[in-house]
DNA sequence: TTTTTCTGTAAGAAAATGTAACATAGTTTG
DNA sequence: CAAACTATGTTACATTTTCTTACAGAAAAA
């Protein structure tokens, strides 16, 4: 049960995770900077990772290879979901100052013109998804 | 049941979905060529969105906002999970051309050096970790 | 002393978006 | 219907941001 103070125990120099890991120290560090892991320091002020950095540090790495870059890879070992997004999350910017009200006017009177592309009858069963719920 | 081909359905243009997302064309268009999204098209060529189209190029923008780059964005709407990496997926590269049993002889003296950082006892554990394995 | 590591800065490459030019589709109006 | 708009499409180039690499000087560790 102290297996995660053993995983998180200060125990490697940067040289030797960037032999263990594949990175260039200016990586790590700069990896730090953007707090993606947070290894201790020693008294002189060198660095000192733990196994789960350097586990971490590996994810980052597989993550970087696939082109994922560090705001991305933040989100996915935080791993947040992707937040559900409601019915329709109408972004306004632009046309900003609208009321919902007005808004949805918008929507519908648009929405209404796309009748024109396809000619399937269902875009009114549609609708209601977007309008006929709340 | 038929929902999935509701859902799917070529509903809106590229101007209405611009409003809905607060995307650009430009945005748009670029994440198609990238593979985000594959609306379809009408005979004279234009771009036509289903509902499955506007709900990722919401989670795209949510993502977006957050920093994530196309190749995260990828990824998250994928959700491949991280794949979990072997007890130690050590890096070869640079020192390239060793055997496994070369670089495992190479590790090995260097961890043994690790010692020196903290002066815990348990590293011989942590050891067991990596090399009694397998 | 020699080797590592630290910080900071600058230069370079790549990704994402903006912008502009010009062609065609689709709509609207007289 | 035909002329006039407006929306979109493609392509190419410019700009911005992000990440990496390289270098310099100082301190720590061997």
């Amino acid at each position: 049960m102290d297996d995660r103070l053993r995983r998180s125990m200060p125990l490697f120099s940067m040289g030797i995770v960037q032999n263990l890991t594949g990175l260039t120290a200016r990586q790590i560090r700069y990896y730090e900077e953007n707090a993606l892991i947070e290894p201790e320091r020693t008294e002189g002020n060198r660095r000192v990772f733990s196994f789960n950095d350097v586990e971490k540090l590996l994810d980052i790495k597989s993550l970087l290879d696939e082109g994922v870059n560090l705001a991305g890879i933040k989100h996915v070992l935080s791993s947040k979901p992707v937040e559900a997004n409601q019915p329709l999350n109408v972004v306004k910017q632009k046309k900003s100052d609208l009321s919902d009200a007005d808004l949805m006017k918008y929507l519908k009177s648009e929405l209404i013109n796309a009748g024109k592309f396809g000619d399937q009858a269902a875009i009114q069963g549609e609708f209601s998804r977007f309008f006929n719920q709340k």
